[in-house]
DNA sequence: GTATGGATGGACT
DNA sequence: GTCCATCCATACT
């Protein structure tokens, strides 16, 4: 599909972060993304709340979760499987509630996305939060920063986009909760739905 | 103090 | 489809 925008964007601002986290998860496709100007526009996440067993906010406050009980807003980056990182946006209107950033459509930064993640192949550059982490060089060093300012830039959508959602993927709690998004169709998913 | 396992991705059968 | 690299907070002894 065409990612060519002209009209020009507004950032997001504190209220859209203050929405719910699901309605977040569902409004940040077609949002553009970017660190230090890499990036490209969001087409895959997941939410992820207080009170459900798959978040990691799920047994409360801890010295690595913190940024999720910060206000919304912030980043909330994690180590997964000791290998990856993965970032999250705190949203909500309740403390302890972030969107998963699985997958982006590349369109900003493209040399610098290939040689980060050392592929020419552009559906994989950020398919898969580990890989968006690589590509846009996502670490802890970004933990708990406010997206409103560099080295981050949300700017928001052009258009509406048509949605698909379903179960969210990797999870041994909370499996059958359908609160993974994406933009219906786009080849730059991480996995279809 | 020690063991465990996860919101993954890439290599391989 | 299966396997596993590699970190570290948390759970458990």
């Amino acid at each position: 599909m065409s990612s060519v925008l002209s009209a020009p964007r507004a950032v997001l601002g504190a209220d859209f972060f203050r929405q719910a986290v699901t309605e977040a998860a569902r409004a940040l496709i077609g949002v553009r993304l970017t660190v230090d100007g890499v990036g490209g526009l969001i087409v895959e996440t997941e939410a992820y709340e207080r009170t459900d067993p798959a978040s990691h906010a799920y047994r409360g406050p801890t010295l690595s979760n913190a940024a999720m009980f910060g206000p919304p807003g912030h980043a909330y980056v994690y180590r997964s499987y000791g290998i990856h990182w993965c970032l999250n946006l705190v949203c909500g209107p309740e403390a302890g509630a972030a969107v998963l950033i699985r997958a982006l459509e590349p369109t900003d930064g493209l040399e610098v996305m290939r040689a980060r993640r050392g592929t020419e192949n552009l559906r994989k550059l950020c398919a898969g939060p580990g890989s968006v982490c690589q590509a846009l060089g996502i670490t802890r060093a970004l933990n708990g920063l406010p997206l409103d300012q560099p080295p981050f830039e949300l700017l928001a959508r052009a258009r509406e986009y048509p949605i698909a959602n379903g179960v969210r993927i990797g999870l041994t709690k909370g499996v059958e909760t359908p609160w993974r998004f994406g933009l219906r169709g786009s080849p730059f998913l991480s996995r279809p739905f």
